[in-house]
RNA sequence: GGCGGCAUAGCCAAGUGGUAAGGCAGAGCUCUGCAAAAGCUCCAUUCCCCAGUUCGAAUCUGGGUGCCGCCUCCA
């Protein structure tokens, strides 16, 4: 079985992977507060993550996928009063628009979406734990972790409990033991929602949902942790605290972090405000094109976006996309034949080139990499075909590994449009006709102006030797 | 101040000890009525700077410089 490597957070170096179950991968993404619209920075992980599972899949793994939604919480709150509508109806939309937006891509959706809202008892029970355990204290109504009694500490994000003191910027709880003490539970003050606790009437504190949640649906020491890299600290770093200070044994295997998308060197952030919104950008732009960019680059690395920049990569994922389309077209056409040698070598150089892909992805999901190898595939078979090669296995080779590793894996291939009749496409074919006898006729006018025609109404003809194509 | 990361052609981006993938843009050529598409060729003696290790470094070590993220909500 292919061998993957993992760059893991926890010890800054790649690991071969190796599931907590055999054939089995399980999940655990960080999802959102639903309090805003989902802007681009929120796809670039679903669609990493949705590559990752599509990939494990092609190998032969089930994999099972937990994201969770953060619907309680302070700016949800903030929203609901300043709106007049209930916090849970705030968060609800905002769901619905999130899920909206990711469908909008493509991805398939995780098996399960826990919210806060929906799992109070669980987190009470958790923080019960915690302080039974010795691991938080009580203050009036709220319920601090004690960060001092997890001597692990800092282990994720490399930080030194005295630095983190001396680094703090806030106003400190006078409540809290220590400075880096965090909440596990908040005392509701008047107005605000509130769930019945044994500390009185309150919410959970950021992070302690993450801990119950994942340890609900994953159980213990389960295989991926994925978040945004400026995930790592406080939140993870925490959650490590509370989850690994109540069960004795490990949050997760592997913590794998992406980078921020960043608009003009700064990262894209609603607090910042320059936020690109999702929803606009799906309607602009094809689905399988904004995948394309945000698997451009490794998922570690930073991305930039920028007016226009979809435009570029557009480019070459179109190449992508034509020499696939033209490929289908002649494989439907080719017949199977005795090979040649230059068919032999061909074929040779695309099985090579399939095997490069998946250590391409194998490789700490390098999908930069392998989008190099798909084009060495699209510069393989144009030329093939360029020197007159037709032979049926040749050009199925090509389009089984185009419709593999393009369509199913990274899901940049763009679909065919579906046709409600078959009517445009007679009407099409009609034109071509009338024009190609034109064009016998040396009635270059009229057939340039047919082309031009058709051009303004966004459709493309292209003369090939093998007669006219269009395209819309 | 602490922690983490990054710095590769005009732009985007792989490569992490063996002599610089790939994409976009650009130049030339082939094909073509023209165009488009496609193909071929060219396009970093060099990887932020300075030392060092090594037969050999973009890749390792040390020191700089610049940028980004986190330390406060954040994908």
């Amino acid at each position: 079985m292919t061998k993957i490597q993992v760059y893991n957070t926890m010890t800054q170096k790649k690991e071969e992977f190796i599931p907590r179950e055999p054939g089995k991968v399980s999940i655990y993404v960080c999802g959102v507060t639903p309090y805003s619209d989902t802007h681009l920075g929120h796809a670039r992980p679903v669609v990493v993550w949705d590559v990752i599972k599509r990939f494990f899949r092609m190998l032969g793994y089930e994999t099972f996928h937990v994201t969770n939604f953060t619907d309680v919480d302070d700016k949800i709150i903030a929203r609901s009063a300043e709106e007049g509508v209930p916090a849970l109806e705030i968060s609800k939309r905002y769901i619905a628009e999130y899920l909206a937006s990711m469908d909008a891509l493509g991805v398939e959706r995780a098996d399960v979406y826990p919210k806060v809202s929906e799992h109070m008892p669980e987190i009470i029970g958790l923080v019960e734990k915690l302080v039974e355990k010795g691991n938080a204290y009580v203050a009036n109504g709220d319920v601090f972790f004690h960060v001092a009694s997890f001597p692990d500490y800092g282990k994720l994000s490399k930080q030194r409990l005295e630095e983190l003191r001396e680094g703090t910027r806030f106003e400190v709880d006078p409540a809290k033991k220590d400075a880096v003490d965090f909440a596990l539970w908040k005392e509701a003050k008047p107005e605000e929602p509130a769930w019945e606790s044994p500390w009185g009437d309150g919410r959970p504190g950021w992070h302690i949902e993450c801990s119950a949640m994942s340890l609900k649906y994953l159980g213990e020491a389960f295989d991926f942790h994925g978040g945004g890299d400026e995930l790592i600290f406080p939140h993870h770093e925490n959650e490590i605290a509370q989850s690994e200070a109540a069960t004795g044994s490990e949050l997760a295997r592997y913590w794998v972090h992406h980078g921020m998308v960043n608009l003009k060197d700064t990262k894209m952030s609603k607090s910042i405000g320059n936020v690109i919104s999702l929803r606009e950008l799906t309607k602009r732009y094809p689905q399988e094109l904004l995948r394309f960019y945000l698997l451009s680059a490794h998922y570690r690395s930073a991305l930039e976006y920028y007016e226009g920049k979809l435009e570029e990569v557009g480019k070459g994922w179109t190449r992508l996309n034509d020499s696939f389309r033209h490929l289908k077209i002649d494989m439907e056409r080719a017949e199977e034949k005795e090979l040649t040698d230059f068919d032999k070598k061909t074929l040779e150089n695309l099985v090579q080139f399939e095997e490069e892909f998946i250590s391409a992805l194998a490789d700490d999901f390098n999908t930069a990499r392998a989008f190099g190898v798909l084009f060495e595939v699209v510069r393989e078979v144009n030329g093939y075909k360029h020197q007159g090669g037709r032979t049926r296995q040749v050009l199925q080779k090509a389009f089984d590994i185009f419709q593999k590793f393009a369509g199913d894996v990274l899901g940049v291939l763009q679909t065919e449009q579906a046709q409600d009749s078959g009517l445009v496409e007679a009407l099409m074919e009609l034109l071509l006709e009338l024009r190609q006898e034109l064009r016998k006729q040396k009635n270059f006018a009229l057939a340039d102006q047919i082309r031009d025609q058709l051009a303004g109404l966004g459709v493309t003809i292209e003369d090939t030797p093998e007669g006219p194509r269009w395209k819309v």
